[in-house]
DNA sequence: TGTACATCAGTGAACGCGCGTTCACTGATGTAC
DNA sequence: TGTACATCAGTGAACGCGCGTTCACTGATGTAC
């Protein structure tokens, strides 16, 4: 039953999705063939059509899901008042109660961590999440309102590193109050502006940008 | 050829020692019977006179990574002059070049967090992950030198959590210049002191215990 | 203490299952004339 | 424009490999007498 090019591109769009979908809930390594075109609403054996093998999707799936998780983030900076309101926002969400579930999706940083790090520079994977992960970075940098590029990138590197590792070791603890505990305690630091805690440093900052910030 | 009681005993050690360590470089999902128990000195088949099945040495083995792990920063406090060195040497040593490759051995917070997470509450590793994190969370809390015990515990969940998001991080990036940056920006937030960073807020906290830190 | 037998840890072949991948087949689409 | 043939995506059985687990066998240890 050949199907028509338009219908071919779709059903290929419809599997990606899938992918960037079941990937963030389950990480890479874990997602099987068969479950993936049953989640698309097809049977295992036309993956090859669309892909040379499963490690042919994974950078193209992982691209989607940074994709999708850059929406989300871009939806929040455009409801906030101030680049600094964004910031706090953005990290509310990422240890909501809704992420910190081990079965739920969650932001592909986090899911995908692992199973990069176990792939090694080689495979295609490594490149797309580097990437990703580097945009996110970015993202956060320019929300920095510190004045000063170089601080505002390395805080952002930070919250990052604090958001993650508080969501990977909530999902790992769910179930015990330590994971609770955890989370409270990153999203209360996080929420906290860096610039505020530094004011001494701050004072002696050339504002290279007036008005960056909310302040 | 049946062996001494004494023998069976200590190459039922010699198992939990291998799995330890293997476990603190692959986790535990991507550790094979076969592999431990060569990496052992004996052949797969005798697992299953030491264990039930690969699950039961779970918790074990995850206990022993978390012990040593333990006397690792046991042996940093012991070397420090004050909490506070021992803090930044603990973070200096975590996020050092050896843990940040991601073939090597590191904490097993980190290595174990996305096999436990997948686990789940029911999985015995469950249990023995949440109290090696806990005790990792407590040591630190007990290196601060806030004055406030709620603060130090909260600050000592924050440590963590940026500690191993960096470490996970580093590892995922390995080879591209994003790892090292995020690494040399949380190693840097970590030297700093919390208690120094709020100082509005610090000298407003009562000092419950006089001359704890090195201030 | 010595002897005969039961016990049991180590060995390595083999089993069973999951999963990535292949393959023969189908039948609708695209194309050549 | 109509017709005949080639193309190719979807299907589901089957293959191959890895890995957890089982099993028959071995032979030294522990034990009963």
């Amino acid at each position: 039953m050949r199907l028509s090019k338009r219908q071919t591109v779709e059903n290929r769009r419809r599997i990606l999705e899938s992918a960037a979908r079941l990937v963030q809930e389950q990480g890479f390594d874990r997602l099987g063939v068969a479950e993936l075109m049953h989640a698309a609403g097809f049977t295992h054996g036309g993956f090859y059509n669309h892909f040379a093998s499963k490690d042919a999707l994974a950078a193209t799936a992982c691209e989607r899901a940074f994709a999708a998780a850059a929406e989300k983030w871009q939806r929040r900076i455009d409801a906030a008042a101030t680049p600094r309101d964004a910031r706090r926002v953005i990290a509310e969400r990422y240890l909501g109660a809704a992420n910190c579930d081990p079965a739920a999706a969650s932001c592909p940083t986090a899911t995908l961590v692992a199973d990069v790090a176990r792939a090694g520079a080689a495979h295609p994977i490594h490149a797309a999440y580097v990437e990703g992960v580097r945009t996110q970075i970015d993202t956060l940098a320019g929300l920095g309102s510190s004045g000063n590029a170089a601080r505002d990138r390395a805080d952002a590197c930070t919250r990052l590193a604090t958001m993650m590792g508080a969501l990977l070791l909530a999902r790992a603890c769910h179930g015990d109050p330590l994971a609770g505990e955890i989370v409270a305690a990153a999203r209360a630091r996080l929420a906290m502006d860096d610039a505020i805690r530094r004011p001494a440093r701050m004072s002696a900052t050339p504002r290279t940008k007036a008005k960056r910030g909310s302040r």
